[in-house]
DNA sequence: GTTAGCACTCTTATTTATCGAGTGCTAAAA
DNA sequence: TTTTAGCACTCGATAAATAAGAGTGCTAAC
């Protein structure tokens, strides 16, 4: 079965008015909002057609037409009139988000506020990394006799620290070694090499030192470790519990944005625009939802990206334009912020 | 109307009930787990007592009863049986938090982890204040032309970071000067005397490079701030979807806990343990749970708290010795990770 | 190809009936 | 004076019956 211009009208209608209203549209309504004019049993034939051919369903016999996931991704791909941010929305936009300004990462949370409260819908995002940073400083701190701070700053400009143990007592010759050590062996280095092999080469060469040192040398690879893997920031997750269409799963849905590592792998593509839409979702976890990420780019490098999550139907033909806005404009302002 | 020995018993066995079964308990229930022979017609008038006393109440006429505050609030003062945790629940406490030793950020979250889990609450825990803690480094980091990570470390071992634009470009000299700026008029001073008064003498003071240093060291105030007021972490919020009788409450409430301020008021106080039953609590958002706050020392001196929230039917005689046993072990462990 | 008409399906909301746990009261027993 | 058995009554919870309504698919005529 082909695909009519008609099909296709009806079908973008069933979207949109699915989209605004929540409720399965039958033919009878959808009459109002079509502009052609064919009676409510051609409506019903053309979507027993569009049904067949797997854009949409009904949730039981004697229901409206929802769409499936194959029907707003035709209506995303092939229908869709985009809807530009209005200049009163961009101006709002800009203005919250420029509030982090020379922060990084409070620049980011206001990012996600924003696009939270505008959108309804959770927000995630995630801090910039440069893949290939490298290790700028490192700083021992003593806070105690046998207890030091350890502080790692990279080149993209993440800051990293951690308390860490030692069995021995801390003396200044302990610094000045660590500072030795580090000078000679670390900064500079990419972050990447800095792993556990690297880390048995130079503990062995340590010598009698090894044992006062090494915990030092493994909290930092921990730390560089950490600064590797691009934090996640969460914003607005309460906003999915006016979603009515999620139901119980919202409460798995939140468990599953609470632990960051297959955010962090979600949002690590590198297309400019992601949009996956329910069964698109390869964690189960999102199977009822639908997920845009945008990423932007730091200084012309792919860097992070922004993130919504919501229920299948979303406006995307205002979010998809929206969250391309927010990313591109948090992606100047890092650049300004984070120079080469 | 006294309280009699009997009337004691009852209400013990009413609340206990409660606590166990979540459902409204009526009197020929409690015949069964009461060791007093009497018919359940004395027990009936015995609880029209207590419910005319204010101890318990009834959800509608021809239910059981369920405890008041008043009935929950005498039974943890004046009745209950503490239930010290057993020798096998102490290991694997310890055990999990243990695993977090070293780092005091990461100890509070096992700590938290383990606290949620064992007790189906939402844990809530403070990280160590040193309220006389004060200045012991700062640094400033050129990240770009106009920007620089700004660190401070305390005495209590706080590390706190912030980018920092400013609309001069930074050259060596600006780095210079801050050093200079902060051992002359920051290191080791206490952090609470750095306000804005402070700020603008100090700025005043700087002359020709006030305009070049001032956002310098106004980041460098703000972070001395943020490390005065107590982070506070959070582990099993979704514990708290498990407890039906909070109803929609839920939302409310994680909306509450999720912005840390009134928490950290909450968990500002000095007593040893602190019960806090439904209306007891000043916060509205609180009205149907009950919170349990254990503070802990670090080297002899109060220092933060653990908590726990969940529904007014906790098992107080069973958590109110856990989160004493879990507090006074973190206090220890961050001892030994905290010297003086 | 399009449309009016109609019987049919299935959900949702509303009403009605039934059940049972628990109470309070009374009057007798201890 | 306290305790107890007995009983009528209340009220929520559950289930069954009923009604309303939206929407469909099919047929036959246009």
């Amino acid at each position: 079965m082909e695909m009519t211009e008609r099909k296709q009208k009806i079908l973008a209608a069933v979207v949109e008015s699915y989209i605004r209203t929540g409720e399965p549209v039958g033919s009878k309504n959808l009459l109002n909002e079509l502009d052609i004019s064919v009676s409510s049993a051609t409506i019903r034939n053309e979507m027993a057609d569009l049904a067949e051919m797997g854009y949409l369903e009904q949730p039981h016999t004697s229901a409206g037409r929802v769409p499936t996931t194959l029907g707003y991704r035709y209506y995303i791909d092939k229908l869709m009139n985009r809807l530009e941010p209005s200049e009163a929305d961009r101006k709002s936009i800009e203005k919250s988000v420029a509030a982090g300004r020379g922060d990084p990462e409070q620049l980011l949370e206001k990012a996600g506020e924003v696009i939270a409260k505008l959108t309804g819908c959770a927000a995630v995002s995630t801090m910039p990394t440069g893949d290939k940073a490298t290790v700028r400083r490192a700083e021992i701190v003593p806070v105690g006799s046998r207890t030091a701070m350890i502080v790692l700053l990279t080149s993209a400009g993440t800051l990293k620290s951690k308390a860490c143990r030692s069995d021995m007592p801390i003396t200044p010759h302990t610094v000045e070694r660590f500072y030795n050590v580090c000078s000679s062996q670390f900064i500079g280095k990419p972050l990447e090499e800095i792993g556990t092999v690297m880390l048995q080469t130079l503990v062995a060469s340590l010598g009698e030192h090894a044992l006062e040192m090494s915990p030092f040398f493994v909290t930092l690879a921990d730390l560089a470790n950490d600064a590797l893997s691009s934090d996640v920031l969460l914003e607005g997750q309460s906003n999915l519990f006016n979603h009515r269409e999620l139901g119980n799963n919202v409460i798995e849905l939140m468990e599953f944005l609470r632990k960051g590592d297959p955010i962090a792998k979600l949002m690590s593509g590198v297309k400019d625009i992601d949009i996956k839409i329910g069964s698109e979702n390869e964690y189960k976890q999102l199977a009822n939802s639908s997920v845009i990420i945008s990423h932007y780019d730091v200084n012309g490098s792919r860097s992070g990206a922004l993130g919504i999550i919501g229920p299948t139907r979303l406006n995307y033909a205002k979010l998809i334009p929206y969250m391309q806005f927010v990313s591109s404009l948090v992606g100047n302002m890092l650049s300004e912020t984070i120079e080469d």
